[in-house]
RNA sequence: GCUGCUGUAGCGUAGUGGUAGCGCAACGCCUUGGUAAGGCGUAGGUCGUGGGUUCAAUUCCCACCAGCAGCACCA
């Protein structure tokens, strides 16, 4: 081999082409050698599929990719610099705050800081007014390596303690980069964008917040500044128009818009359902309902409120204690407490009289209503609250009952989602955590049977270890919504603890007394936050079985408000829930007021329709009405209000 | 629970050391009008709660409660 051809390097770029350049080069080279627009647009290169510095030095053959602004990688370099530049620009503003870390996250950044003074609202303007400032400067990028003793004293010298901490931490092969922009310099791995002004103007800081230092409780509290970075002006501000939809959206606006719950504080954490929210609670429950007696669910109701002893008994007393209200009453002495769970109420009930295999499998379900004193920072509308209804069920079998169990219940939680408008579901298998009961075969045999339900019925899951609570293993069923946000509702969750502490049995084949396996199981999750999640999935304009007010009928003169009313009662005579407004108001104000009131149907009658027995009907978000006969609307209407299982019922 | 912010009529908001306005909604009257806001009028607030400062507090201070954003939590 030659001196230069020792020398020499391969570089491949991706449509196959390769070239030959010296050792050493860098992207920037390469990129400028193929041609200046592209020198220009260069953002950083991907060596062997890894995220470089432009100024990286290529040290062997290689597959590279120049990345530009167009490229997918663009937006996380984009993101990390400006992060980097909210670092510089808070230092600069603010002298003797610390940095941190500061990644990247969904759609933006953020950076913790270590400041004895808190940032305010106001701040936000100013850091990133100087973060522009610094983008216009055209700060240039250096990147440094360092010994690891050499970094440690120097960022202690600093006062850049969290820094310092950060090295230390890190593996020991790892290589230390600091990063300048102009005089400013950070700890990064990078890669980072040449200069300040490559990342462009179009960022923008969101908010601030409190942040532990490493994600613990127990440490430091420091200040957190969110923001969002993007490829232009464009994404940005179609990313904020998102961000306006998504709180149009918002449950708690949506049910005050449509009259559907309310809370106040003498009830924090719980939920006062009016008219028409409870009316969407009881058509899903009824929803549910059919579902579990179809799957041959028994449904039982259990009390709300359980002495103490039965609470030490079950392990929630020791275990759960700080979430449970209590109750007392003067003329006894006795301390009840309200139950946060239904299972220890079913396994009473199971318990009544001896039970045979030939009974197996018990599936008992509850809606049953639990409170749990949540913190008073979890607590969101009726998302997180502190009194709610779960669409609970508890399984007792035979140990080898539970992989068709497990089965069974899946089934039934993808099955409710689908028909619910949920197609898009993930699921976790949470296993043993470092807590636990019961002995490692248990433990062995629950997460083989979960783990074998879900590849029998073929779906994937993702690993969730050391998540599962300490008395089992469990199945977490996450669905995404209209706008892709996943919301953790199912569960199927293997309990080892509650028969052994309550003694439950069942008689064997053989003879013998035997303890029953037990599955908790909830399709829905909490009644309360489901329904939540409803709203903003459809953005309050529910489909026609689940909308409270399914058709209103508007008139047009008061000489028809004696047909109007005809037609209301045919309606509900075929089970449509219906309003009427005879209101002496113009019809396009009825209609605006019915249609910002996501109303599915406007039927309008006027005098025409009631000489015709006909109504003109109009869709909610459609600006076109049709004029059907009565009995075609109740027909249409009818077939578009059933309820899904319903309808897959009917075709089956 | 922690950090920060907020709390004025049902909702959205203005405002001030001298006991409060506006819009929408509500209610009443007039208008009976063909598919997203007709007109006029009326009523509604101990300015989150409790203390303090002051001649005087909704306004300033403190505590508490609740809400919002995030963190932590989430059997």
């Amino acid at each position: 081999m030659s001196a230069s051809a020792a020398n020499e390097i391969r570089i491949t770029l991706p449509d196959g082409a390769v070239r030959t350049v010296t050792r050493g080069t860098t992207g920037a080279d390469i990129a400028a050698s193929i041609g200046p627009g592209l020198a220009k647009a260069a953002l950083a290169v991907k060596v062997n599929g890894d995220l470089r510095d432009l100024d990286w030095p290529i040290e062997a053959d290689a597959r590279l990719e120049i990345v530009t602004r167009k490229s997918d990688d663009a937006l996380d370099l984009i993101r990390h610099d400006t992060a980097h530049l909210l670092a510089q620009a808070v230092q600069a503003l603010y002298p003797g705050t610390q940095v941190t870390i500061g990644p990247n996250i969904e759609d933006g950044f953020y950076y913790d800081f270590a400041r004895n003074e808190p940032f305010t609202p106001d701040d936000l303007p100013k850091i990133e007014a100087k973060m522009r400032e610094l983008v216009l400067k055209d700060l240039p990028t250096r990147r440094t390596v360092w010994s690891r003793d050499e970094a440690v004293r120097h960022f202690l010298a600093l006062g850049e303690t969290y820094k310092a901490e950060i090295i230390r931490d890190l593996p020991g092969d790892e290589e230390i980069r600091v990063y300048y922009h102009g005089d400013w310099h950070d700890l990064c791995r990078g890669p980072h964008l040449m200069s300040t002004s490559k990342i462009g103007n179009a960022f923008k800081l969101t908010r601030i917040s409190g942040a532990y230092w490493r994600g613990d409780q127990n440490n430091a509290q420091l200040q957190r500044i969110y923001g969002t970075a993007w490829r232009d002006e464009k994404e940005l501000n179609d990313y904020l128009r998102r961000i306006e939809e998504a709180e149009k959206r918002d449950h708690r606006r949506i049910g005050r818009e449509m009259n559907l719950f309310h809370v106040q504080e003498e009830a924090a954490g719980q939920v006062f359902w009016h008219p028409k929210g409870h009316t969407l609670w009881r058509t899903l429950e009824a929803y549910v309902r059919r579902k579990i007696e179809k799957n041959d669910y028994v449904e039982v109701k259990t009390p709300l409120l359980l002495d103490r002893t039965l609470w030490e008994r079950s392990g929630h007393w020791a275990k759960y204690r700080e979430n449970m209200f209590q109750a007392e009453v003067a003329d006894e002495k006795r301390t009840l407490a309200i139950k946060p769970m239904n299972c220890p109420g079913h396994v009473q009930i199971y318990n009544q009289g001896l039970k045979s295999y030939r009974d197996l499998p018990i599936r008992m379900a509850e809606f049953g209503a639990c409170h749990r004193y949540e913190p008073s920072g979890a607590l969101h509308g009726i998302m997180r609250v502190r009194g709610f209804t779960q669409d609970d069920a508890h399984i007792f079998m035979m140990p080898e009952q539970m992989v068709d169990e497990v089965i069974g219940a899946s089934r039934l939680i993808f099955e409710t989602y689908r028909e619910l408008g949920f197609e898009n579901v993930q699921v976790k298998l949470s296993t043993r955590p470092e807590n636990r009961i019961g002995s490692d075969e248990v433990w062995d045999a629950a997460e083989h049977d979960l783990a074998e339900g879900c590849r029998r019925m073929g779906i994937p899951y993702t690993l969730n270890p050391g998540e599962g609570a300490f008395y089992g293993p469990k199945l977490e069923f996450t669905l995404f919504d209209a706008i892709g946000r996943g919301w953790q509702c199912g569960t199927v969750q293997v309990d080892f603890n509650l028969p052994e502490r309550f003694e439950a049995e069942y008689v064997a084949e053989d003879g013998t007394r035997k303890r029953p396996a037990m599955l908790h199981r909830a399709v829905l999750g909490s009644m309360e936050r489901f329904v939540g999640v409803l709203i903003e999935h459809y953005a309050g304009k529910f489909p026609l079985w689940l909308a409270p007010v399914q058709a209103v009928i508007a008139t047009i003169v008061n000489d028809v408000d004696g047909y109007a009313r005809e037609v209301a009662a045919r309606l509900k005579l075929a089970g449509l829930r219906v309003e009427t407004d005879l209101r002496n108001e113009k019809i396009n104000y009825k209609v605006r007021e019915h249609s910002l009131a996501k109303v599915p149907f406007i039927l309008v009658a006027g005098r025409k329709e009631a000489e015709d027995g006909t109504l003109s009907l109009r869709r909610l978000g459609s600006d076109k009405s049709e004029t059907l006969k009565l009995e075609d609307v109740i027909a249409l209407m009818e077939g578009e209000a059933m309820p899904p299982d319903l309808v897959a019922a009917a075709r089956a």
